[in-house]
DNA sequence: TTGTACGCGTTATCAA
DNA sequence: TTGATAACGCGTACAA
């Protein structure tokens, strides 16, 4: 096979090398692992046979003996959205530090391409799986594997699994306390899909603040879509109902941007008049929003990374189960501040 | 190791079925694999077994004879940006069809780093290598490899190499087209970086078709920054020398929404006025553009799922040399049209 | 139709 | 200090 030109023949083995330095393939095992049961000049005339012939071990084989494959399976289901990369980027990131590949593979929120991929990447025989959701909300677990998985982003339905997951309470609690520490008192919420627990968490945090402080919300919260046009047909709302309103708690960057524009074209200053505040911080968003948004940022990257740990510790027979929780932060910008009259 | 609970011993082998349908492992593998060498009542018994067990077999084992591994390396440079993503897209969806893994790395733009995560690849006996760049500008070449290498979105310097990449003088050309479509003539081009080869590709191919016209350019190309920012400045510079401007070519959609913005403080109509074009179709800024900003799509999944055809082709044996050109399409929207005086 | 034996490339054990 | 040998799990001649 193969007989182009630039792409020749079979890798040399550690036979090849043996053969080249003159000694038995156990010798040039030991001489390359750094074995200490071999001459000094044994060692050096092997790895120099090795250094001239380009030898690179073959890992397969030697995982093959050792049982592990020194790989992990990443299964995403929202490769094309914006939440499943930073998640990857993380996981790449502690994985790429040790000595651990990672095997990608997209679902695209089908669960029976799902099934075929992580059936594919156990024949592979990956020391562990990740599996990165679409939708922050409970999936249904993929039952007992024959090595550890964890779920990031959207965690399994089952306690018993590993997930990691965004604290979406703590992402409406921060909002609050900080329109409060605005001085805003008439606070009301436009968030997304009502099917998103996501959606529902934050409010809850919210509330719990403005309760705690005795300020309560303005109105319901209005559950709608992720989208501008939800923003916008949403602040009409708001605005008629309560035209007292001194702040719009978001549930996204993307509602948050049409709650802006809606306010800009109704004559309400941004934040003199109205404070507004998002969700995901996504950059290319909140930063061509005019004033710039305060948004709260999911530390992806970091969920990711601890995600990768918490299956490292697990591959390393320490199984910790249940859900972590990673924190969320709150990014200020211009969109929100001090309120004037 | 991994004495826990829920992951326990080692998966089972072909060795396991064998013995628990009762027969060799010869017979076993030939029954698993189809060979037509076995009586279907023995097949049966066998696949049973292998059911009953939840046998899965190794790859590794698999590989290690038949010296393939079944895999590709992705090596990208620019995992955060949003050029590789689609084009890891295209070639996770192009070896997903087929029974190719796909071992994904991240390079970060280090060269080094780069070298390293293609010498691990290699270990692993990957079949073949994809190398997706950050920027649209030729790549020094990796060398002669043992395996075959396709370089995309970003170009080998080696002529001799695989490389696939956006036609961006096309992309140039079908902007200019599509404004002297619209009875545009007085057109000036705002672009970024003056070291991306890409800007002056884009830009020669706006100016051979204006040339073709009779039209010309209005003034010289400014070179500046992919950013808002820049947009704004250039535009405020070119209603400055050229009052009569009746549209801008812009690099790209970033720089378009400045330009967008700067327009529209000047008191000017797009597209009445001015026509404005953008170039990536990045949606979230083009389709969040007042107007909706026509654009060009460079068709970055069809890239990488031609690169990762390519790879397959030279992994079998077909190697074609050279760089193949992607075309780009426009999208047309709001931000261009007839004038109206 | 079935089973035996060998090899893929590596590491570990044990004897020399 | 070195080398022969046995695994690891699988596919495949070849022999039965």
């Amino acid at each position: 096979m193969a007989t182009a030109s630039g792409t020749p023949r079979r890798p040399p083995t550690l036979s090849d090398v043996a053969r080249l330095a003159g000694v038995s393939v156990a010798t040039a095992s030991k001489s390359l692992n750094g074995r200490h049961q071999v001459k000094a000049e044994t060692r050096e005339r092997v790895i120099s046979a090795a250094e001239q012939l380009n030898f690179s071990p073959n890992v397969l084989a030697r995982n093959l003996l050792s049982g592990r494959s020194g790989a992990i399976g990443l299964v995403t289901h929202d490769l094309e959205g914006r939440f499943s990369i930073p998640t990857l980027m993380g996981a790449e990131d502690a994985a790429g530090t040790g000595k651990v590949s990672v095997l990608l593979c997209d679902a695209r929120g089908d669960a029976l391409r799902e099934q075929y991929h992580v059936q594919a990447l156990l024949g592979r025989r990956v020391d562990g799986l990740m599996i990165v959701g679409a939708r922050p909300d409970p999936r249904p677990s993929l039952g007992p594997l024959p090595v550890p998985v964890v779920y990031a982003y959207a965690p399994s339905e089952d306690p018993a699994d590993m997930s990691v997951v965004s604290d979406n309470v703590l992402g409406g609690r921060v909002v609050a306390e900080h329109l409060i520490a605005c001085g805003r008192s008439r606070i009301a919420v436009v968030t997304g899909d009502a099917t998103y627990g996501a959606a529902h968490d934050r409010v809850a945090g919210v509330r719990a603040v403005l309760d705690g402080a005795g300020v309560g919300l303005t109105g319901e919260p209005l559950y709608g879509s992720w989208s501008e046009e939800w923003g916008r047909a949403a602040t009409a709302l708001v605005l008629a109902q309560h035209p007292d309103v001194d702040a719009i708690v978001c549930g996204s960057d993307q509602i948050a941007r049409g709650v802006l524009d809606q306010l800009r074209e109704s004559g309400r200053r941004v934040p003199e008049d109205v404070a507004v505040t998002g969700h995901d911080n996504w950059e290319i968003l909140a930063l061509n929003a005019r004033p710039h948004l305060t948004s709260v940022d999911m530390n992806l990257e970091e969920l990711g990374r601890r995600a990768a740990a918490l299956l490292f510790d697990a591959i390393d027979g320490q199984v910790r189960p249940g859900t972590d929780v990673v924190p969320c932060r709150l990014v200020p910008r211009g969109s929100t501040g001090p309120r004037v009259d």
